[in-house]
DNA sequence: TTATGGTACTCTGGG
DNA sequence: AGTACCATAA
């Protein structure tokens, strides 16, 4: 057994088949027809349409108790794939609760992970070493920054963002850099961009590293280029179960595809509606088109929902129905019409988040429901701070199911770029992350200084380090070279001896991370040490420090959530999916929050707002709320908003409008546009009902203002407009006035004229 | 040359 | 409200 924790032997253990199968009818019962056809269909492709809600975990994890149960296949035969560790865990638990220990050697896994675990096994196969190393989305944007400014590109126009974004879509669609020029030659400054993604592959391979696109490209180019270890791998895993293809994208589709050539045992589940990775190259195409690619499939359709009531189906069904590219469905349930969806429209976040802490202490008082079944969600990570700050106010528990890894906090990836190199010693982004951290006079000058070094004489970072007294490096710069040397190279003698918790121990003392931040002495660094004293206890269930890495590189935050525990969740959409609870608040309907502003210029991305919106409200069993802010700070601004198009395209019977009357927060009034005019809507008005507190506007959209113009306003005197955007009702303007500072503002709303 | 404090810029989304 | 980048002091 080799220290990452596979082996070739281990891969093909041969396992006894059972003498006589087990009685396989229970695994049919309570389920309904079309249920059951996918649970036993046998021989050939199968694709699973299962709408939200259609108990499409249920019919996968029976499908797969049929197949062993009944004797079709052996566990190691099967090999499914899933998005998040999360459900791979959960689907391999109930399939060991439906036929028992004999399942535990199925493959159930996520994409990378299989194919991290096949690359581990053929490293050779793609030209990578054993010990490779897998950079993050950081590393990988911080080396490309790297390769554009050494190539004059100063980060700007493309961003190093943009440009690392192009990267990866060109891999996950198997382009090569020449390629990429070739089908891109529009691109401004494409054949830069080219040369930047050629650096960057090599520089990756010079590394021994993998960025995450490589785990899924290099899986593929083993399967593709090596036919002796296809057709192994072809007859180990003659049963694929492939859930939520929506969201796959070319590579994995080809990936897929390879290993179910052969045999055609392949089970796809998906629902087009609820593919919202587009941004990570996700292709819808691959559901809508799977019937075309394999001609003798077998389609069942799953419509019945088990979760929702109609009301919230209705809703649903009513988003999602005006986008255009989706395979029709009917989603139907017999839980019958439920309670109508209650709608807010809240002054301000705060004054939203405290509607929805209302909201879920009612719940809880009156229809019983604990805190652990209820979520709140919202668009992007950002939103959840003044929820945060309600609930601790209202002492309501609460947990955030964070999208960011716990391995994205600062100490943990320094702490683990020092692992990296104790496993693989050429990994040259882990030796500039922490050459210097913590601080031993090896700056940025320096840095630069050696890298030249060592590319002259073709070594890595850290062999370069090695010899750095020839270098031509300053005395101090040299001393902190060694130093840090030194303590690589005590850390990577201790790895044979030490286990991986007391690894992760000896990390953060030899390399002074620990130290350090005990000097600091406060708060923010005792929680960070506290956070490697729990890298350290979570090191200790795993074999060899190789191993503990690689789980750290693909887990998500997420993965190890427990169920309940008795706290309101809180997650974006994104998160979100595959859940579901009792009570369900979907926050921030606002134009430009959600759908995201990102979305309004492109009917593409407009179109995967509205299947996000679709899995948001799909999510709720029994209880939905649907609630936006008019003004919202936002950059540290405060920015005012219009009802989200979700919002009117909700048929208004479903609904009731809870939106309050009461007095604002006075929070309201004090940053946005319509102040000096509270007492018009305040007299008898019934602010809040539903309707903007603004009927009439203020004309300020009509005085033609630009960029330089003094103006100024009711309430907060003079000021300079900075920038303008939009036109008419819509005409926004980005004022700085002298004594409150900057304020976007809409001008129709506000009390504004020229100086 | 490096460490440090102030200013600019950004916030989709995740393995 | 953070974080990245840049000017300035040590």
């Amino acid at each position: 057994m080799s220290r990452f924790g596979y082996s070739d032997e281990d891969l093909w253990a041969s396992e006894p088949i059972p003498e006589v199968p087990q009685d396989a009818s229970h695994l049919v019962d309570g389920l309904t027809i079309e249920q059951a056809r996918a649970v036993t269909h046998r021989d050939g492709p199968l694709l699973i349409v299962a709408g939200a809600g259609s108990g499409k975990t249920r019919v996968l994890t029976r499908r797969i108790a049929h197949l062993l149960a009944t004797g079709d296949a052996r566990p190691a035969e099967i090999l499914a794939i899933t998005f998040t560790n999360k459900a791979a865990d959960e689907m391999r638990h109930r399939v060991v609760d439906l036929i028992g220990d004999d399942a535990k050697s199925m493959w159930v896994a996520t994409f990378h992970s299989a194919c991290l675990r096949l690359l581990r096994m053929y490293p050779t196969a793609v030209g990578y070493e054993a010990n490779f190393t897998i950079y993050d989305a950081d590393d990988a944007q911080g080396l490309i920054d790297r390769l554009m400014k050494e190539r004059g590109m100063d980060g700007k126009t493309p961003s190093t963002r943009a440009v690392t974004a192009m990267i990866s879509a060109a891999k996950n669609r198997m382009e090569s850099p020449s390629e990429w020029a070739e089908n891109n030659s529009f691109t401004p400054r494409s054949a830069e961009i080219a040369a930047v993604y050629g650096a960057y592959v090599s520089e990756l391979r010079k590394s021994n590293a993998m960025d995450f696109d490589d785990l899924l490209l290099n899986a593929v180019r083993l399967l593709r280029d090596n036919p002796a270890i296809l057709a192994n791998l072809q007859d180990r895993f003659r049963h694929i179960l492939v859930d939520e293809f929506q969201d796959t994208n070319y590579v994995q589709n080809h990936f897929v595809t390879l290993l179910a050539d052969r045999y055609r045992q392949i089970c796809v589940v998906g629902d087009s509606d609820q593919s919202i990775y587009r941004f990570r190259a996700a292709d819808v195409r691959n559901i809508l088109e799977f019937a075309e690619r394999f001609p003798d499939a077998d389609t069942v359709m799953l419509e019945e929902n088990f979760r929702s009531t109609q009301n919230i189906l209705d809703a649903a069904n009513a988003v999602i129905r005006l986008n255009t590219s989706r395979h029709p469905k009917n989603l139907y349930t017999r839980r019958g019409q439920g309670s109508p969806i209650v709608m807010y429209k809240g002054g301000d976040e705060y004054d939203e988040a405290t509607f929805i802490t209302r909201e879920v202490s009612r719940l809880r008082r009156e229809e019983n429901i604990g805190y652990g079944e209820m979520a709140i969600f919202y668009r992007t990570n950002a939103q959840s701070r003044v929820l945060e700050e309600i609930f601790r106010g209202a002492a309501i528990p609460y947990r955030v199911v964070s999208g960011q890894r716990f391995y994205e906090r600062k100490e943990i990836k320094d702490a683990l770029a020092y692992a990296r190199l104790v496993v693989n010693p050429r990994d040259d982004q882990a030796v500039r992350r922490v050459i210097n951290e913590p601080k031993r006079g090896v700056g940025a000058m320096a840095m630069a200084k050696l890298a030249i070094f060592a590319q002259e004489r073709n070594q890595s970072l850290l062999d370069a380090a090695t010899q750095v007294e020839e270098s031509g490096l300053t005395p101090q710069a040299v001393r902190g070279v060694k130093a840090f040397v030194e303590i690589v190279e005590t850390l990577r003698a201790m790895n044979n001896d030490l286990s991986p918790a007391d690894m992760i121990g000896a990390i953060v003392e030899q390399s002074g991370l620990g130290e350090a931040l005990r000097a600091e002495n406060t708060e923010e660094a005792r929680g960070r040490l506290e956070n490697l004293g729990e890298l350290a206890s979570a090191a200790a269930q795993h074999q060899s420090l190789e191993e503990y890495l690689e789980r750290m590189a693909l887990s998500a935050e997420s993965d190890h959530l427990d169920d309940g525990s008795g706290s309101v969740s809180m997650m974006t959409m994104h998160v979100a999916k595959g859940l579901e609870f009792e009570a369900v608040f979907v926050t921030g309907l606002e134009e430009g929050v959600f759908p995201h502003s990102r979305a309004h210029a492109d009917p593409d991305e407009l179109e995967e707002e509205r299947r996000l919106c679709y899995v948001a409200l799909t999510r709720a069993k029994a209880h939905l709320a649907l609630s936006m802010a008019w003004t919202r700070t936002m950059w540290g601004r405060v920015v005012d908003g219009l009802p989200s198009r979700f919002l009117a395209e909700i048929p208004e019977e479903l609904t009731d409008n809870r939106s309050s009357r009461a007095p604002l927060r006075r929070s309201t009034f004090s940053d946005d546009g319509f102040i000096g005019r509270t007492t018009e809507f305040t007299e008898g008005r019934a602010f809040g009902a539903g309707t903007p507190p603004r009927p009439t506007s203020t004309g300020a959209e009509n005085l033609g203002l630009r960029p330089g113009d003094r103006v100024v306003h009711d309430r907060f005197g003079g000021g300079t407009v900075m920038t303008t955007e939009g036109a008419g009702a819509q005409m926004r303007a980005d004022v700085n006035f002298d004594a409150h500072g900057r304020k976007k503002l809409i001008l129709a709303m506000t009390p504004l004229r020229r100086a």
